[in-house]
DNA sequence: TTGCGATATGTCGAACTGTGCATAACCATG
DNA sequence: CATGGTTATGCACAGTTCGACATATCGCAA
């Protein structure tokens, strides 16, 4: 029996959209949080600022809740930041995600290793 | 604010295959065993025969494990049950996926519902 | 020994997703 | 007022996934 990993993914949708809201969205907050850019921010997670950028204008826009700061043009081109709300769901989403990383992890040990003597 | 529901997905890895068993898989089994029969299993779940097929020998073939017991020909054409080594993933997947499901309802009420005031 | 219905498996095309590329708008600074 | 780097946005292309088909095989029963 090879070893085996469990892995588990979150997200949140609407009557009408799906994936409103999960974890690479609250990836990419984060990372926009601490490198200060949205261009910066899809270069260190690996995507594509195209797919960063719509996945945040499609949480904002059917979360109906503004999460980000966007300033265009100036001394450095240009810069994107958390606004309060952003900031509030980040840590609010971490606690969320951490919860479950812990009972899945926790579960996994339980029932599936068990089954695997 | 559009209402929110909470998502959640589940799968087990090994280091060099991505999704040797999880939700779908699982449900396939449980359709197996109500059914009597892959063709039938695959048709209450409107999956293809061909991508059922395919997902459950991926799974025997990763896990090692021999989850079912299939027969071909004969009066009905043939048949797919479960062997017990299937039911008991069956029923400990069954377990570990109530579970994360009771914490991921909670966890969001606690978290995210509170964050939504 | 023929027929039926289910398992087994390859293949092609459609739908979906994300990347790459091309622009345009923006604005503090030199 | 020209420049540079970023946000904003459309579009075409590539990769992945899945479904629809097309066969082949199998074995009991009529």
């Amino acid at each position: 029996m090879k070893k085996l990993r469990v892995r588990f993914k979150l997200w949140l949708s609407t009557k009408n959209v799906e994936g409103v809201f999960g974890d690479g969205k609250w990836r990419l907050l984060r990372a926009i949080d601490s490198e200060g850019s949205l261009n910066a921010a899809s270069k260190t997670l690996r995507i594509s600022y195209r797919k960063a950028w719509g996945d945040l204008s499609k949480a904002e826009a059917c979360l109906n809740v503004t999460l980000l700061e966007r300033h265009r043009g100036g001394r450095m081109g240009g810069a994107t930041c958390l606004t309060k709300q952003g900031k509030e769901w980040v840590k609010a989403y971490g606690k969320f995600h951490s919860e479950i990383e812990k009972a899945t992890e926790k579960a996994y040990e339980k029932h599936i290793q068990e089954l695997l003597r």
